[in-house]
RNA sequence: GGAUCAGUGGUGUAGCGGUUAACAUGCCUCCCUGUCACGGAGGAGAUCGUGGGUUCGAUCCCCAUCUGAUCCGCCA
């Protein structure tokens, strides 16, 4: 036996047990006549106490892999902030498994270390007590995912991950093929066609945690691989699916966190763009974007004309914004394509600012109910012709003010469904997909499918919380013919449609079953319970922004023989 | 594809025309019987990412390039 207890479990009822402990030397503390080392391993940290005569004889030092084999005793003098602080181990035997190199950087979740450093010896900084915890939180998460799902008849199937390409959203992986030189396959982006077939088989409700692959560029929330709890059920309408997501999402939160979620607000795609300046709102705070075009078009600003006009407002910053401020928010709402943003300060209960004077005072103080303006309040304020992409820029200074002002609070949870998705959008004039091309629409839009198909909303739904787009899905199209038109209404000729999809358009023909779905990122979930930011802090093997694992240093290049095999040939740079 | 910021001992930072390149931490040696961010004394450790330019002189200014981070585009 290597072990008989771990470092996160002895207490004082354990004391005068003879124990054997397994884990690194997590620090020394050289009293001289005395000696304490700190022992960790998953489950925490326990002190031992050396004597310096088997100090001497055994040198231990930083990371060396051990076992210590001892007495449990009560500490003379405990520390509170340990759990395991009221003993110590009185070593009389130590065995060092193997010894370290001293390591590049310090293995405590305070570590100095920046995240590049951290990653080209991964292994080392799994061994810090956060990097554990989330990893917990993800394999807690998952465990959860499996029972809610078992216990209302899901099914775990898994499919395919070399599969046919087909381009049509993100780019894909790709793997050359061996037997069939010159050919690809595919790394799915997502189990989406195979479980619809599934359902077409037969089994009315499936899920797996697929991992799924995109080659498009990172974030500090994207990783090209990632894993969904990717789920389909037959035979269902939208409110059966959401009440599945609700209690799917739910259930995670309380298992795995204790956190009791509230109910799931509902929000329209259209009223998240116009309210939030997002697809994916975070709810935790307000400030909400509000429309002002009827007020500020009837001044003398002549910049605003034929434009819609929409303002948010920051309570009590109008001192705080300086012309610093002001060109960096004129500067984050540009990065959206718009003109800018500007600014009104309320103060002394008037409204002022460089514009001010283009208006008169009545519409000033039409300004200032219609916003219910305090004093100190600033507010910005921007116009576009394209409404949304102004919504946009707003709903990204809302989050900077939001965050700013500590609204964004991450012990808070704030779940909402997006509902009612538009189909299409238009794009230099032509009519494109804005969804998979499988979503259903809604039964009540099928009449502007001909007439105007940019009014055609969907059965589709996100779940966000706070912020962060969890889980996206929909309905799916089960009949042929719809399905056939929603292709035709992409531009797609018929060979595209039988190159790409064939397969999956002749199954329609044998008895499609109304279906419908979700997938919900395990990564996104980690990271809100996790309360992280980095999606490389809730994987255990990232790759950096270059998508590179500069660990194990892949992609690399492959000896010439490999690739005779499969006839590709290396183009030299010009 | 574009924008911004950053690369200085093992690690994290300071310095921004002339410095013995500073500080913290880690490491090594010695001292220390109750530490837990132990303490004290001493020591080793850096061609300042790379290449070019400006200058009497460049870690510092300029150009290029590489690397990393964050964002926009992209992610049906």
């Amino acid at each position: 036996m290597l072990r008989n207890a771990t470092c996160g479990e002895l207490t004082l009822s354990d004391v005068g047990k003879k124990v054997t402990l397994a884990g690194w030397c997590q620090k020394l503390r050289n009293l001289g006549s005395l000696v304490f080392m700190d022992l960790r391993d998953r489950y925490g940290i326990t002190q031992v106490n050396i004597a310096p005569e088997l100090y001497e004889k055994v040198k231990v030092k930083s990371e060396y892999c051990l076992q210590v084999i001892g007495e449990v005793v009560a500490r003379s003098e405990p520390n509170p902030h340990l759990p395991t602080g009221k003993i110590e181990i009185v070593a009389e035997e130590i065995n060092i498994f193997s010894k370290s190199k001293v390591p590049p950087f310090i293995i405590a979740d305070e570590t100095d270390a920046l995240e590049d450093t951290r990653l080209k010896t991964r292994y080392l900084d799994l061994r810090r007590p956060v990097m554990q915890k989330n990893l917990e939180i993800r394999a807690r998460l998952l465990k959860a995912s499996r029972d809610y799902l078992e216990a209302l008849n899901f099914l775990e199937i898994d499919t395919p991950t070399l599969i046919k390409s087909t381009p049509e959203g993100a780019r894909d992986y790709l793997v050359p093929s061996r037997t069939k030189p010159g050919k690809f396959f595919a790394l799915p982006q997502s189990p989406q066609i195979f479980k619809q077939l599934l359902m077409i088989g037969g089994f009315d409700r499936y899920y797996q945690i697929a991992r799924c692959y995109r080659d498009e560029d990172l974030r500090a929330d994207r990783q090209p691989e990632f894993s969904q709890i990717d789920c389909e059920m037959s035979f269902v309408s939208r409110e059966d699916v959401l009440q599945v997501i609700e209690g799917l999402v739910s259930n995670m939160f309380e298992k795995v966190i204790g956190y009791k979620l509230p109910k799931f607000e509902r929000i329209s795609f259209k009223d998240a763009i116009s309210l939030y300046g997002s697809d994916k709102p975070d709810m935790r705070f307000g400030m909400l974007i509000q429309d002002v075009t009827d007020i500020l078009t009837k001044g003398e600003f002549k910049a605003f004309e034929g434009k819609r006009v929409k303002a948010i407002v920051v309570p009590g910053y109008a001192d705080k914004c300086s012309r610093k401020v002001q060109s960096k928010d004129i500067d984050l709402a540009k990065k959206y394509k718009t003109h800018g943003v500007s600014f009104f300060k309320v103060v002394g209960g008037n409204v002022t600012g460089s514009l001010s004077k283009f208006y008169e005072q009545s519409q000033l103080n039409l300004l200032l109910a219609r916003l219910d303006l305090k004093d100190n309040d600033l507010v910005i304020v921007g116009a576009d012709e394209n409404e949304d992409k102004m919504n946009v820029a707003l709903g990204a200074l809302r989050l900077k003010y939001g965050r700013e002002l500590g609204l964004m609070n991450p012990d808070v949870f704030a779940p909402c469904f997006v509902i009612d998705w538009p189909i299409f959008g238009e794009e230099d004039g032509k009519i494109v997909s804005l969804s998979n091309p499988f979503t259903r629409p809604r039964d009540e839009d099928l009449k502007y499918l001909d007439s105007d198909p940019t009014k055609v909303l969907s059965y589709a739904y996100d779940t966000v919380i706070n912020g962060s787009e969890l889980s996206s899905g929909s309905l799916r199209i089960h009949d042929g013919k719809l399905q056939q038109k929603i292709f035709e209404l992409l531009g797609l000729s018929d060979d595209e449609i039988k190159n790409r999809f064939g397969f999956f358009v002749d199954a329609f023909n044998y008895g499609t079953p109304p279906h419908g779905g979700f997938a919900l990122g395990v990564e996104r979930l980690t990271m809100l319970m996790a309360k992280t930011e980095n999606v490389r802090d809730v994987v255990a093997f990232p790759k950096n922004l270059s998508a590179v694992d500069t660990m194990c240093e892949a992609p690399s290049s492959v000896p010439k023989e490999n690739l005779d095999i499969l006839g590709i040939q290396i183009k030299e740079n010009d």
